[in-house]
DNA sequence: GGCAGTCCATTCGTATACGCACGATCCAAC
DNA sequence: GTTGGATCGTGCGTATACGAATGGACTGCC
């Protein structure tokens, strides 16, 4: 026989920043997939992607830190994209330890059809927000650090 | 030479709700773990698991439909679950292709623990906000969908 | 010049997360 | 009673994500 269930009552999953961060997430990834089926970009290649076609060179460590990636992440992420011809990674003669990455040509191609699929997740994703709710939802995401 | 960039004028990936949500998702994960050394429960298995206990008996799938996890992912979650002896899995003799998942009592010994970490790291990840802004942004997240 | 501390990228191991396909099972309709 | 569709769990492949350890390279400081 069980003791009976010494439950922190009240607790409720539900109301948890966490599982609502981590199912808010989810769904703009699976909205962001739906709507990017032309350029088959990642919701993180097209953060690391786009910010490499922003800079124009960067350092891949550097990069990391603009789009929120640690090193053994963007790793892969940049392996995948330079596979796709998306990135060449050179070296900088005057720091032998870096990989410098610089977009090519088919990612300048690409990007700009990129970017108007990532607001039309942006926009789906915040679709049950009113404008407001919106504007005031993104200010505190900000916030959020 | 390359073209000069016909770069998306004016695009900030730093506004984008999918970059915010990642970084903020990312966010508290980091902070759950940092206050979970006692139990080591991830924040995905915690959820797993408070929800096994709350339920007391759930199929794997119902138990994923829950916690917003594909079968798939929970799967794995709930593998090592069983390891560690949090859950047991038995079979529903009146529909043998379900596996029915019950909280061990050892599970019951550590949830109450596990509940107060979540809630330290809820209160850790929304820190940066007022009260009033806490609110607020708990409510429009839920809202997300 | 040399050495300690730091920084860069990679690798390994683990955990989510999901699409897809599969085998087993159940159920409804015939 | 059989068969066709749905559901359940699993396995495989791929992509994030991160801690820890490693090897190579730079930088200060003496």
């Amino acid at each position: 026989m069980s003791s009976p269930p010494p439950l922190p009552e009240d607790f409720r999953l539900e109301d948890h920043v966490g599982f609502l961060l981590r199912k808010a997430h989810q769904r703009h990834a699976s909205l962001f997939v739906d709507v990017s089926a032309e350029h088959a970009l990642t919701p993180t290649q097209f953060a690391a992607l786009q910010k490499v076609v922003e800079l124009g060179k960067v350092t891949q460590n550097h990069l990391g830190r603009q789009v929120a990636m640690d090193p053994a992440t963007i790793q892969g992420v940049i392996r995948r994209l330079t596979l796709r011809g998306l990135i060449v990674r050179t070296h900088d003669p005057m720091d032998r330890r870096t990989a410098v990455l610089a977009p090519t040509e088919e990612a300048y191609a690409l990007i700009a059809t990129a970017v108007a699929c990532a607001q039309r997740a942006h926009a789906k994703a915040l679709s049950p927000l009113s404008p407001e709710e919106q504007t005031a939802f993104l200010a505190l995401l900000r916030k959020m650090g």
